[in-house]
DNA sequence: TGTACATCAGTGAACGCGCGTTCACTGATGTAC
DNA sequence: TGTACATCAGTGAACGCGCGTTCACTGATGTAC
């Protein structure tokens, strides 16, 4: 059973945990010492040892929480995979923006870290490719809908992810304003219209 | 006249500028330390400081290398300014395009230094601001041909540079092969629609 | 044209700051008997 | 239940590495006469 110890470890853990998410949402992975941590979390330098080797170890066990938690909200199995219909699109970029919104700060976190860190470089760039992958076949009814995409199928994927990805941190910097709600539906509109050369609505 | 040392003081000053741009651009500029720049120009370590106060001073300095450029290369006055023609989207983003890929090493190292620094981060929203600004009236004709905008005329001119410059960072990158006609064509297509809700060719 | 002195770009070893990391110590929790 | 010892998370001052920055020195270029 877990005993005092233990318990106080993992709270020490977690308090760890929750002040780096906080850092680094609020001035960036890279603006983020070690001792701005364990600050913020209330405890004394040298406990950040006890539980992690580096902040990189730090991220990936945070990147490790996400990857937990999005295997267990499983993705509807009845979801619309054909993109020539703009609900299918609509469904799949609210997803995504939901997901992204929620976890930016481990996100962002990893794409600074991948500017300075060989490891967290493959990490980053094979999140994307996965991602593209896994829509990669909702783009296979177009030939037969009479439909071209705007470049290669590579290409199309990647603007379509590129896109999104960009507006949210656009919206989170200020730079964009708009609520949530508008953003999927704008960008709902300029890809679904970028994809396929159809209007909608 | 130019002396002797005032020459050689010079060629100094762009020997370290050429070995920043150069490193930069192969490893970023988070990664590149000062004696980095000055090894590589082949100078001592504290040559470096003759010249520039800091690596952010360097880099302030490389920018306006880069804003007399652009000053100079008038832009064509007989442009197309009519976002509702694809050949005038088509000509903004090639435009848009060549010059940011001939300088992508400068502004990737603004991004970077955005990301940890107060001052950069500013240039680099008032540079993204500038761009938008600088095409906005392209989107007046919309009304009056029955073209509505996929979100605010804000938002669809962030989307319309973000995914533009997110594609080109993938192509650099080689996360998305393409050649820089088919990125153009690629990216002219799928704006196009996405602006105007309109197909293409 | 020559000599003596001044200036200045460049040099690279040395300095020192910031921050990651260590480690001897403390006190609470756990275990043995 | 009590006592004595072991273990371990946490503490924070101290250490040391990496790198930016300085500075006394050199040698070439410039100036004065």
């Amino acid at each position: 059973m877990a005993g005092r110890r233990q318990e106080k470890s993992a709270e020490t853990e977690q308090a760890l945990k929750a002040a780096a998410r906080t850092l680094f949402a609020e001035r960036g992975y890279l603006n983020t010492k070690i001792t701005d941590i364990t600050a913020a979390a209330g405890r004394a330098a040298g406990s950040f040892y006890n539980h992690f080797a580096s902040k990189e170890e730090l991220l990936q066990s945070l990147l490790k929480d996400l990857a937990d938690e999005s295997d267990t909200d499983t993705e509807d199995p009845a979801h619309n995979p054909d993109f020539t219909h703009p609900d299918a699109v609509r469904f799949h970029i609210e997803s995504y923006w939901t997901f992204a919104r929620r976890n930016s700060s481990v996100m962002r976190a990893v794409e600074q870290a991948a500017l300075v860190n060989e490891e967290f470089a493959h990490i980053a760039a094979r999140f994307g490719a996965e991602q593209r992958e896994s829509i990669a076949d909702h783009l296979d009814g177009f030939p037969a809908a009479g439909l071209k995409l705007p470049s290669t199928r590579d290409a199309s994927l990647a603007m379509t992810f590129l896109v999104t990805s960009a507006l949210l941190r656009a919206v989170e910097e200020g730079t964009v304003e708009l609520t949530d709600q508008e953003a999927v539906t704008g960008l709902t509109r300029f890809i679904y219209r970028g994809l396929t050369g159809r209007d909608i609505d």
